[in-house]
DNA sequence: TACATATTAGTACCTGGTTCTAAAATGAAA
DNA sequence: TTTCATTTTAGAACCAGGTACTAATATGTA
């Protein structure tokens, strides 16, 4: 593999994972770590605690300038066990190419990634929902989900989340979720 | 100032700006590092580092959304009206960076995609659904739906199927799907 | 005065790096 | 084949921002 082709394969891996060490790179790539880390100057990729760092303060600031009714962000509020409201555009690649349409899978997709963001623990997986497509959702509108917590076990339970998404100020998708919620490690 | 005046300083000063280091919180406080040290341990608040890291992992998680795939999941047999086997693996980019754990979402948008190909009808729409997640799915696994049509209203009418989807042999998620169909272009 | 609690100090150690120097391997041109 | 540049690897010193642990000192209070 030329150097060319490694620092490609490095660009998609740490695009593909940015959580992935040097270490772990050299498992994947065949290489010393020094190769990495050269490799890493050159394409100026920071290191891993620093695009932690970045990740982090890119969406600290997306929750902190809570924008009021524009439209900017993925998850523009979050009360973590509370509530939360997230914003999402139907575009394209998200369309029923006939008809424009958008998947159902989308429109469950912002409301499943939003109950189980409003959770507040180590591990949130969505145990069961029952949904309802209220009315269909087309090219181009913005979906504003809004999550409300309506019980919270203790610690280990489970968490129920009801998410009502809007395009302005229409019903179009509702959901009831039972999140499971956990810190054990398993 | 009490300990418990600090403490609650504390958990203040770190809820106000989550990137402050020990260092920092002692200059604010006017305690030896020690101390903001036990402070935190008592208070369960992890390190700066943690602190970043999960946040950045909150925000990736979240931010990572369905691929602009039209299916989700090979299909590999399909009779129109009748039953559909769709073949779906989980990777990197569709688990939970911290547990490896599927997002739920990708199961169900397997799922779904399934109900609506096996439908045949020029419009097929998710109109509710009642699912459940049987079991975690882990990174690598392959997810193995069947969707089996249990009822067929006339054009213009909805459908029940019901789809399970199975890891070898087994049941990893359920879901009953009602789905609108209609020839009509609206 | 005695005792418990709270605070501070200091050391060893950890991860996931940076920075620097230098040796070795590889490849291509003369 | 030799020569030279590029590429790769190695190793050591150092860094931030901690944890984990031991131990000494303050401080309040009964």
């Amino acid at each position: 593999m030329s150097k060319k082709e490694r620092q490609q394969k490095l660009l998609q891996t740490i695009d593909g994972n940015p959580f992935v060490t040097d270490r772990e790179l050299t498992r994947q790539l065949k290489v010393s770590i020094q190769t990495i880390r050269l490799d890493r100057l050159e394409l100026g990729i920071p290191e891993l605690r620093e695009r932690m760092k970045l990740m982090a303060e890119h969406s600290y600031d997306q929750v902190r300038s809570l924008p009021p009714d524009e439209i900017v962000g993925d998850i523009v509020d979050l009360q973590l066990d509370k509530s939360g409201i997230s914003i999402f555009e139907i575009r394209e690649e998200h369309v029923f190419s006939r008809n424009g349409i958008a998947r159902g899978h989308y429109v469950f997709a912002q409301a499943n990634s939003l109950a189980v963001a409003v959770i507040n623990d180590e591990i949130a997986l969505t145990a069961s929902a029952d949904i309802r497509f209220v009315r269909m959702v087309r090219l181009g509108e913005k979906c504003i989900a809004k999550a409300q917590v309506r019980s919270l076990a203790g610690r280990g339970g489970k968490a129920e989340v009801d998410v009502f998404t809007y395009v302005v100020e229409e019903l179009v998708f509702q959901g009831h979720f039972v999140v499971y919620r956990s810190a054990v490690e398993e």
